[in-house]
DNA sequence: CCGTCTTCCTTCGAAATCGAAGATAAACCG
DNA sequence: CGGTTTATCTTCGATTTCGAAGGAAGACGG
């Protein structure tokens, strides 16, 4: 599965090639030797042809795919209370999805215990009979060192500090393991719901506030803290203390946490950020009040951001995205206050991979690790 | 000069590889078809081999460098009122730069013509004889867009707004020519020097304040306009309005041309940004006490880049980056409320390419093109 | 329906690249 | 000072990759 051959499974996973000659075009290789490495390809099982893709005026190609018996990878993001686990194939399609209650204060060892055990489960529930497992990722709601795969200063995982979740995960499963946060994940599952849109600013809007960044189509990492807007001072007329130390974070104003404590304080309890979007949506005043104010402190301290790395589109996802106040107010926010030059082609828009975006991105990241 | 050949030349011209080995290494060739390629090259007078380099144990390594008759490249650096203009051989390395005074404001053309009169005038006095003209590059202060090599809505050069620089030049020289906005280059530039670091954040504070950003070792332009910090809204007591029609912008309070005005208006006549530095250093205490705040606004909006992008550096220069007080205040903001992850292993620190660093980005980017 | 055009894919000799083995040259060390 | 180690560079047969030419399959147009 190495150099070239990578490259084309690669290619051909990810969806930008479907034919021989696109795999010639996309990767620089002569027709000749991409004939001859598929030919291999599907010799190893790894590829098969299936019927012909439609002519663009001559011959009809034949369509590549990757086998669905070539392999499985197992992907889980982790959240406080809540984790989405599914199996992909090889090319980043879903097999199965669910979402299961879970909690992440119950520390790191009996967190990725049970995350194996419904892997297992998914596996022999949804997984065909002798396609092998082989990769295993999981997105966790908190800052990862993508070198050691290990957890660092996060703010909601109690216990959860410095412990390596890949170097545990790598035990069990004698395969590629990816650990990363959750909202770059995201990121990486947009960016391929995006073509032709290199720079990517996206927003995951749910108890906390998270951003990926993907620059020149790679994920950015920066040191491994990159992408956190959410303790940036805002400028407002109170003054709160953030749990950072610092005051006027972004996330004591604008985070679904923030958002739904402030609701309790009206004598509106609510459980998930969820609801709040259900309180939004039932009209609820108070709700919808508190959700624009919060669009515009994320609108402004965007425009920071857009202005500096004048991206093609900023994606909002997370379960806040689905509130339609939310959104409007960050496009105000925004197309006020930037440069004409930096939003003149800005697209704003709410997630198009979904709910499973993050899922999406792991499978994307791994798949690299696999076809290493 | 294409493909393979081309590769070797430009890790020879760039400083990454001195030797037959460190080319194998690098380029991912095998030594023999390095050896190979890099007999062709010597062959054809572009290399040369010269004394052996230091042992690391074994054999002392043959010193490959560019040869200094393989061509010449002539670059600038545009300013307001000052041109730099210089020389450089294909290795980067400059011949000759000289600081001309000129006028921006006399349009396009007539800039232009002056400048390519200088180069002619700096060819004859400083060029070796027979050493080909290769490329032509120039640094702009405003936003140029990087495809068509124009100037877009520059703020402070009458009469260039959609001027198409890159054409203009490309007609007079029939060779590579390079536009570029000026802070870009200076981030290019800076990036040779900070080796190891492939996250930069390069900040020009001179009249204006520009910053070029280099994201995973390659300068970043988003759509053409990133990099841009000097409108983002501070907070302040005062409430000014900017040329862009905004209130609060941050070149409003911290460019060297609103410390000028506002130095000006207590009594402190100053010509240009450098004097104002001559006033900190002279221990004016109305200069110092602006500096200060000045660095002050601009460190609390890195705050925000830095959570962002998680930079390695950031670097800082411009005529303003010499006064020790701006550096500190700079400092003392971001470290103050920055994200200990991404402060943690940061660096601020002033230029450490000189005033010469747009010089030697254009150089950089100059060899690319040439070598395409 | 039949020639022409376009695109896709394969065949096969030519050329580039690799990589193992050896030659060269210097540092290190008792 | 001579053997040992380490690193650089070259030689040469094996392998991969290229690319021009041609075959295959369908679109297009009269």
């Amino acid at each position: 599965m190495r150099g070239a051959q990578g490259d084309l499974l690669r290619l051909v996973a990810t969806g930008h090639a479907e034919s021989r000659a696109e795999l010639a075009r996309l990767s620089g290789l002569a027709a000749s030797s991409v004939s001859l490495r598929v030919e291999e390809l599907i010799g190893t099982g790894l590829l098969v042809e299936e019927g012909s893709g439609t002519s663009r005026g001559g011959r009809r190609p034949r369509r590549l795919r990757v086998s669905p018996t070539a392999g499985l990878l197992a992907v889980a993001d982790l959240g406080a209370h809540h984790a989405r686990l599914g199996l992909l194939d090889l090319s980043g399609t879903p097999l199965v999805v669910e979402e299961r209650p879970c909690d992440i204060a119950l520390g790191p060892e009996e967190t990725l215990d049970w995350m194996a055990a419904s892997f297992d489960e998914l596996l022999l529930t949804h997984g065909p009979p002798g396609v092998p497992l082989r990769g295993v990722g999981t997105g966790i709601p908190g800052p990862v060192d993508p070198a050691s795969g290990r957890v660092v200063s996060p703010s909601r995982m109690p216990g959860w500090n410095n412990f390596p979740v890949a170097e545990h995960l790598g035990a069990r499963y004698d395969l590629p393991v990816l650990v990363e946060n959750d909202a770059n994940l995201m990121a990486v599952g947009e960016a391929r719901a995006w073509p032709g849109c290199d720079n990517l600013m996206v927003l995951k809007a749910g108890s906390g506030i998270g951003c990926g960044v993907i620059v020149d189509g790679r994920l950015h990492r920066g040191r491994g803290a990159a992408g956190d807007i959410s303790h940036v001072r805002v400028r407002t007329d109170s003054s709160v203390v953030c749990s950072c130390g610092h005051s006027d974070c972004l996330e004591a104003y604008a985070s679904g946490a923030a958002l739904m404590s402030a609701l309790t304080e009206q004598g509106i309890a609510l459980g998930r950020p969820a609801d709040v979007v259900a309180a939004v949506n039932d009209g609820v005043p108070e709700a919808t009040a508190l959700v624009r104010s919060a669009g515009r402190l994320i609108g402004e301290v965007l425009t920071v951001l857009v202005n500096f790395l004048n991206p093609d589109a900023i994606v909002i996802g997370g379960s806040l995205s689905t509130a339609e106040p939310l959104i409007s107010s960050i496009r105000a926010a925004v197309y006020e206050r930037c440069l004409p030059l930096a939003t003149r082609d800005l697209e704003i828009a709410v997630t198009r991979a979904g709910p499973d975006a993050a899922l999406l991105g792991a499978g994307s990241l791994l798949l690299d690790a696999v076809l290493g």
